[in-house]
DNA sequence: AAGTTTACTTTCCTAAAGGTAAGTGATAAT
DNA sequence: ATTATCACTTACCTTTAGGAAAGTAAACTT
C-alpha cells in the first residue's frame, strides 16, 4: 500500500497524510526535547522546565497539552504537600524515540560538515553555539 | 561523550545543539517532502512544484536554497533549450532518510490511533484528511 | 511578432510560533 | 501574618512561516 516500497514516485495518500502529521505533530522546537527527557522517567513541571533548557511555563504547558491530547504522554496530579503533576510518556511514545535517534544522528554528523564547510570562509550560520 | 550513552539525564551540550540543528534544518511543512522526492532520482524544479503537492514557488525556491546551503542538495544549471535546472541529493542527506523512515512510520501508528480515539467523539483535530 | 516554457522574484498579507513579564490560587512552612 | 513553592494563566508583543498573485527574463517555437 506504501508506494514507497514498490519504489515508484508515488507516496500514496495516506503516507503522505502520516508524514504530514508526524510532521506537525514533532516539528517545533520543543517537543522532541520534551518526549527525549521524559524517557529518563517521569518529570514534574518544574523538573521539565528545569532540563528544557529555555522553555518558558507558558509554552511548555501548550506543548505538554497538545503531547496529551496525541496520547504521547499522560498527566497524573500527585497529592503532595504542595501539590504537583507528573508527566509520563505512554508506550506509543517509543515509536517517536526513533525520529529523535535520527535526527541526533543526523545532527551530529551535520554539524560537522558544516564546521569543516565554515573553516575556510570564518561565518557561523548554520549551527547553534 | 554523549551523555544518551551513558544512561544519565544530562544531554551534553554538543548533543543538545546537534538535535537543535537538525530540528532547525529539517522542521517546517516541506523539507522532508522534498528530499524524500529527490531519493527517487534528480528533479527539476518545476517537476518538484507538480510532486511536491500544494507547495509555491516562492517556497520551493527558499527551501532548495536551505537544502543547498547545508550541503544536502546540489543545484546544476543545464544548457537545454528552455534553460533547466536539476536538483539532486548528496551523499550527506542519505542520513535524513534515517529521519523520513522513522517519521513516516509513526506517522503511520500515529493516524491509526488518533482515529480510533476519535472514532467515539467524532472529531476530527489532529490528522489531515 | 506573438506566445510558450522554465525558473524563478517580488509584493503583500495572514496566521502561528514563540518570547517576556507579571499575575493567580492553592497549600505549606516560618 | 508573611513568605515560599508549585503549576500554571494571562496579556502583550515580535518574529517567522507560509500562502496568493502577479511579474520578470531568457530562450525557443510558431
Amino acid at each position: 500500500m506504501i508506494s514507497i516500497q514498490f519504489g515508484n514516485e508515488m507516496l500514496c495518500k495516506e503516507a503522505r497524510l502520516a508524514l504530514r502529521d508526524a510532521i506537525e505533530l514533532l516539528s517545533g522546537k520543543w517537543k522532541i526535547c520534551i518526549l527525549q527527557q521524559l524517557e529518563f522517567g517521569d518529570k514534574r513541571f518544574k523538573d521539565l522546565q528545569e532540563v528544557v533548557v529555555g522553555i518558558s511555563p507558558k509554552v511548555l504547558t501548550k506543548e505538554l497539552l497538545e503531547l496529551e491530547q496525541n496520547l504521547l504522554i499522560t498527566r497524573t496530579v500527585n497529592n503532595t504537600k504542595p501539590i504537583t503533576v507528573s508527566y509520563s510518556l505512554t508506550p506509543f511514545a517509543l515509536e517517536a524515540q526513533a525520529v529523535y535517534d535520527a535526527l541526533l544522528t543526523f545532527g551530529i554528523q551535520q554539524r560537522k560538515r558544516i564546521k569543516e564547510a565554515i573553516a575556510g570562509n570564518g561565518s557561523l550560520q548554520n549551527v547553534a553555539v
